[in-house]
DNA sequence: GTAAGTTCTTGACCTACATTAAGTTTTGAC
DNA sequence: GTCAAAACTTAATGTAGGTCAAGAACTTAC
């Protein structure tokens, strides 16, 4: 049930008391969406961390040619916001939409900074997190710069084995940063490959 | 003085007693480098965070064709580590090298790790520092998969005002991913341009 | 079950940027 | 001040990946 994978995924890295526990669950509100739905729009401030239980999130932005770029996945156990707005509380420019029926727990800004002096422990676990998203965001960036979009379709799959199945493909062809045409000509040329 | 850049840089985000500064002023190391030092090699474990005080450092990658991707600049006032190698203990990908003579604060893992527990505020204005340069990660991976090389430049020059007087070309093409020659044809470009 | 939307594929053509090469200017060490 | 190395520029040519268009294969809604 979702509320021993959301405390599981805290207590890997740090040790909760069952008062403790009690008082972070107190704190979330859960929510259902529909495949497809927004979550949250590009304008809108974004006011809560989400937490995903069931179903999978994506977060994209819309360029001026109308071009969508997806920056995150959230799949079962991980956690999405629009970073920006959520710290700055300003207009945000991420889109956040489900791919699947999804169910998530939300904790909002609010909460979750009182947590952080009530409990420095939870503000020890976030900056953990944050810490290990800061390094596969940058480890992103230098993949973009240096390998190709081949090289960089390996390492998706690497990463997310589970994803390559069920993400529709255009979607994993936005997140390497090609077009669903290239990406169905690479798929092309790789199974060429392989059967040699 | 270099302590009072650096008090003042953690201040703005937390407040801190006299005991407090001085304690944690006790656990820096002061060094210094030459101009095309090197601070920290690929393979090697990161042991620091570096603070800059003097001068500025590029941290960097050097990809399988021996091509270098600038990660991201330090100038006076700003954190830099292999983020990577510095949480895991594990030898990072990262190259850190000085573009001046330069010269940084050093503080230990193992201190900046005490730190958190002696006096969580320091946790917290870690916290905050790691959340504000994961937003700009996203945002220039963002850019990346969305503008056009010149976009780039342009945004470079909106948020590093200073650095692109100071920084030879070449470290600014690799920042926003083209080639030296490719930037040198740009630059030219832009300013007929900027004539008309 | 069928119509309408999506998603995926394939082909012809195009472009932003890379590569190679050669020359020029700037920097730095003695 | 001079020589060597590094940084920068310019030009010719090459290519990874984009664009446009049209059809095929799935999904979804009623």
């Amino acid at each position: 049930m979702s509320a021993n994978l959301i405390i599981d995924s805290i207590t890997r890295h740090v040790q909760l008391s069952a008062d403790e526990q009690a008082h972070f669950l107190s704190l979330l509100k859960s929510k259902t969406y529909r495949r497809k739905q927004f979550i949250l729009q590009d304008g809108q401030v974004c006011k809560y961390s989400t937490f995903v239980t069931a179903g999978c999130l994506r977060g994209f932005t819309v360029d001026q040619n109308g071009f969508e770029h997806v920056l995150n996945f959230a799949p079962v156990g991980w956690w999405i916001a629009d970073m920006y707005s959520l710290l700055t509380q300003k207009p945000g420019i991420l889109n956040i939409e489900s791919l699947e029926d999804t169910e998530v727990l939300l904790l909002s800004k609010h909460d979750q900074e009182k947590l952080y002096h009530e409990i420095p422990k939870f503000e020890r676990f976030f900056r953990i997190i944050t810490e290990n998203s800061l390094v596969s965001f940058q480890q992103r960036l230098i993949d973009n710069l240096s390998l190709t979009a081949e090289e960089r379709y390996h390492n998706f799959c690497r990463r997310y084995p589970t994803l390559i199945y069920t993400l529709p493909k255009k979607q994993i062809a936005s997140y390497i940063g090609v077009t669903p045409e290239f990406y169905s000509r690479m798929q092309h040329k790789m199974l060429l490959k392989d059967k040699k």
